[in-house]
DNA sequence: GGGGGAAGGATTC
DNA sequence: TCACGGAATCCTTCCCCC
């Protein structure tokens, strides 16, 4: 074999020279296209990058050619009998019975453009950018011009290229049309990309053979074009001069019942309704249909008949770079053992399967067999989510820090739109000289809020900066991603609050969980506002994959023992109040409005507050979520309106520190109260809490952290809840409302900076999903929780006002946990004799009851927790103490 | 040894 | 004039932990 050394410019051309894998790009001058790219390429970082993986791909063919040398004729004749016996199982399996098409629209971003600009229909163009284009038309793919290849190159190729800028509104405005004529035919038809699609067409002709003409007849429909048929008729042929096109003067067109006939009706539609052209495939199997469709490109269409010997025909000559999924670098793999179509596929299978993992030849063996799936699936759920951002070269650590808190941003918006939390936060960095790396962490609880992805983020980050100090690390590009989604079972954290329990026990696998106003209102309400539509409303969460039918219904939900307890207590509460002075009532009201994190204070976590306004304001001071200024900003935007009404309503508290009522117009004059009762015991605290911030402040700034710092912060946690209330109420949002946070809080900081040193445990609950709960409290304060068990308590429960033993904030939140809920447990154990809660002894895989399976789909199990990070047993979760009495 | 996470790569539009 | 994307999925390999 020759050397990859002696290959030179032949070699790298497989990588940056002209890909014709493309419609309409055939009988170019390929190589003064190639010359003109390899002049514009060369020499670039980009250009040495593509010779370096070129070199890689070299080397990984020559390791597979030595390994070939190896094989023994035993070895080819062991493997012969393993392929022919699989071979005759696909075979036996071949299913033909139904009609798969495959719809690509032709050059649809560059038609889309040319139908809505006209004077771009006579010059070659193209849509995307001088970075990158996504398509081009065909006039410019005669001079190259192709997908996937940046402006300026194309440039070059053809200076008088127009390039317009990418529309994605508007091809997605034009996607749904097509989509709709596509629905006509297959209900459950498959989107691939705006512009193409999978259908299973098999019912619809078997309906169709007993259509009369009448229904196979469409109109030629004038007034859908803006200059009318004869416009209409001419954008085709600009587009694609040798198209096949309808007569001008034809009015209307009958279509047969075949699948050919069905199918040139679809396009016929969908040209209609769009004014732009498809093609399309038919075959028994989407892989045969996707290489059909482009068969007859532009605008045209073709059929494999579904015959085993028609399908092998097809196959026998069809380039393997035609197949979807085989690649540059597997066709070049395969050029070097001689196959370059799938018969030869086929005749080498056996050194194949020798050569190649077993999920690779397999899929190999099904192209030679002309084998593909028969069923087409479209609810397969999204495994990942994403945002990255190519840039000019960026070489300071804080302008990267910024970028990529920019980027969780984002994502984090993403993530909740769709509602989704994932575990898996994965950083991509791509250097100056295109080297791409990806750096992953996999956290203890999914998330989703920007302050959560970024604490793991930014860790990765750091790694990577600390990893070539004192060079600095010179990106290009830099991009975040969310993976392993959890269902909406495990987006609850492992110990729920006791809100969140009650909540949400009925129903485990409702996303929707019933809130207290519901299970307020079940009883017949004798407070009306929590039966407001606009609560439901807000706490309903789009539809997603995860969330159940029936918790989009609207049918009364069977209640727990426990939220009929709990009921009966708001009831009790409530009537109290109707007595003593009213207040829930109050703050229900205002409670859609209130915000906490980086959203509105949805409904179910309105209803918490009722529960736990003695402590929950409390709690939230001491838990000033990591929400950035930024998104108080946003929020203080967004909910001006809602700030507005709430803040002129009465709402009624409970001091934890002196334990009068207040009542007041807002939260933050509530804070401001608590401040006051605790000022007395901050001067002494302060002095050391400001300057273990500012050592923090400063190492964020240089994206470090400091053990002194950590040490400090820690040291000072224990008893300075007070000086951390201060603190919290200097920062620029928590003086407007206390349900708004300030990043730069202590407590805030110390946080942070014990989570980069502990690898990232997750603030559970800190987003805008989750109530400002008593678990909130534990599992962030459970990242302190050691050093402060050696110290003495200072802590004192805001319920019962006893002195706590330990500072240990874990036991300390279940403390307040049980005894917020003395009277629901006390029900509770007159109804059920209690059990061995709280088993120490329990083992490790016993904590995680969830089945370790395979399966990646979401619904099913989800994955155990990351051995890395040490999980919370969930049998010491006063959730799982229910659970566990509850089935008794 | 198997399962699974991490990292890198291939592929697609 | 400079200048090679973004998002998603699947696969392979390596390595660690149970």
């Amino acid at each position: 074999m020759e050397p990859s050394s002696s290959r030179g410019q032949d070699s790298i051309l497989s990588r940056v020279a002209l890909n014709d894998n493309k419609a309409g790009m055939q009988d170019l001058d390929k190589d003064k296209i190639n010359k003109i790219i390899l002049e514009t390429s060369k020499g670039s970082r980009f250009y040495d990058n593509e010779l370096k993986k070129e070199r890689q791909v070299n080397q990984r063919i020559e390791r597979m050619m030595r390994y070939k040398a190896k094989v023994t004729e035993q070895q080819i004749q062991k493997a012969q009998a393993e392929v022919e016996n699989l071979a005759a199982d696909l075979e036996r399996s071949r299913e033909l019975g139904r009609v798969i098409v495959h719809v690509d629209m032709d050059a649809f971003y560059a038609a889309v453009e040319m139908r809505d600009c006209p004077e771009l229909k006579d010059k070659p163009m193209a849509v995307g950018s001088m970075s990158m284009l996504s398509t081009s038309n065909y006039h410019a793919r005669r001079y190259g011009v192709r997908a996937a290849m940046p402006g300026f190159i194309a440039k070059k190729l053809c200076p008088d290229l127009v390039i317009v800028p990418l529309n994605f509104d508007k091809y997605r405005a034009v996607s749904e049309q097509v989509r709709e004529v596509f629905a006509d035919y297959d209900a459950h038809f498959l989107p691939m990309s705006l512009d193409e699609a999978y259908l299973d067409i098999t019912e619809h002709l078997e309906q169709r053979q007993h259509w009369p003409e009448s229904l196979r007849t469409h109109q030629i429909c004038e007034e859908k074009t803006t200059g009318g048929i004869n416009e209409l008729k001419s954008l085709s042929p600009v587009l694609f001069e040798d198209s096949p096109s309808s007569s001008p003067d034809q009015k209307a067109e009958v279509f047969g019942t075949s699948p050919e006939e069905a199918v040139r009706e679809m396009r016929f539609r969908i040209e209609q309704k769009t004014r732009l052209t498809a093609s399309a495939g038919i075959a028994p199997n989407m892989m045969l249909a996707k290489v059909c469709s482009d068969k007859n490109k532009p605008n045209g269409q073709y059929r494999i008949l579904p015959d085993r010997k028609a399908v092998m025909d097809f196959i026998q000559e069809l380039p393997v770079r035609k197949v979807s999924g085989i690649g540059k670098v597997t066709e070049k793999m395969l050029a070097a053992l001689g196959i370059v179509i799938c018969s030869q596929l086929r005749q080498q299978m056996a050194m194949l399967s020798l050569l190649f993992s077993e999920t690779t030849w397999h899929h190999f063996l099904q192209i030679s067999l002309g084998i593909g799936s028969t069923r087409i699936e479209r609810d397969s759920e999204r495994k990942s989510m994403s945002t990255e951002r190519t840039f000019a070269e960026m070489s300071i650590a804080h302008e990267q820090y910024s970028l990529c808190r920019e980027l969780c941003h984002d994502l984090a918006k993403d993530l909740q739109r769709e509602g989704l939390k994932g575990k898996t936060v994965t950083l991509k960095l791509k250097n100056v000289n295109f080297e791409v790396k990806t750096r992953a962490f996999t956290l203890q609880c999914a998330v989703c809020t920007e302050e959560e992805i970024f604490a793991a983020a930014k860790d990765l980050l750091k790694a990577e900066i600390d990893n070539i100090n004192p060079l600095p690390l010179r990106l290009r590009l830099m991009g975040v991603r969310i993976s392993s989604f959890v269902s909406m079972d495990d987006k609850q954290p492992q110990q729920k609050s006791i809100m969140g329990f009650l909540k949400i026990a009925s129903d485990s696998s409702s996303s929707v969980q019933p809130s207290k106003s519901e299970i307020v209102s079940e009883l017949g309400s004798q407070c009306p506002e929590t039966r407001n539509p606009s609560f439901i409303g807000e706490t309903s969460k789009p539809f997603n994959k995860w969330q159940t039918k029936s918790s989009c219904t609207t049918e009364p939900q069977q209640h727990t023992f426990f939220q009929k307890a709990y009921a009966k207590r708001l009831q009790k509460q409530y009537e109290e109040e109707e007595t003593s002075g009213p207040c829930t009532d109050k703050i229900l009201k205002c409670l859609p409005t209130v915000s906490t994190n980086n959203s509105a204070f949805t409904t179910d976590q309105a209803a918490d507050k009722t529960e736990e306004t003695q402590t929950c304001t409390w709690i939230r001071h001491l838990h000033t979520d990591e929400t950035s200024a930024k998104a108080d900003s946003s929020l203080s935007t967004a909910n001006t309106g809602a700030k507005t009404q709430s803040s002129n309503i009465l709402q009624c508290f409970t001091c934890p520190v002196c334990f009068n009522s207040i009542e007041t117009e807002n939260l933050s004059s509530f804070n401001q109260h608590i401040d006051k009762c605790l000022s007395s015991e901050l001067d002494n605290k302060r002095t050391s809490m400001d300057e273990c911030q500012d050592v923090c402040e400063e190492n964020k700034q240089l994206g470090k952290q400091d053990e002194s710092c950590i040490r400090k912060v820690t040291d000072l946690s224990s008893g300075s809840r007070n000086s951390l209330l201060e603190r919290n109420n200097e920062g620029p949002y928590t003086s407007s409302s206390s349900a708004h946070s300030d990043c730069s809080t202590p407590l805030f900081k110390h946080f942070k900076c014990m989570s980069e040193k502990r690898s990232l445990v997750p603030h559970e609950d800190m987003s805008d999903t989750g109530s400002v709960s008593f678990h909130q409290t534990a599992s962030s304060v459970e990242v302190i929780s050691e050093p402060l068990d050696r110290r003495v308590s200072t802590l004192t429960c805001p319920v019962c006002n006893q002195a706590q033993d330990s500072d240990d904030l874990i036991l300390f939140n279940h403390h307040v946990d049980m005894c917020l809920n003395q009277e629901v447990l006390l029900e509770f154990r007159e109804a059920v004799p209690p059990m061995a809660q709280f088993d120490s002894k329990v083992k490790d895989h016993e904590k995680y009851p969830t089945a370790r399976g395979k399966s990646k789909r979401q619904g099913s199990s989800p994955p155990p927790p990351p051995k890395k990070t040490k999980a919370i047993s969930t049998r010491h979760t006063i959730d799982q103490f229910f659970k566990g009495n509850s089935k008794q």
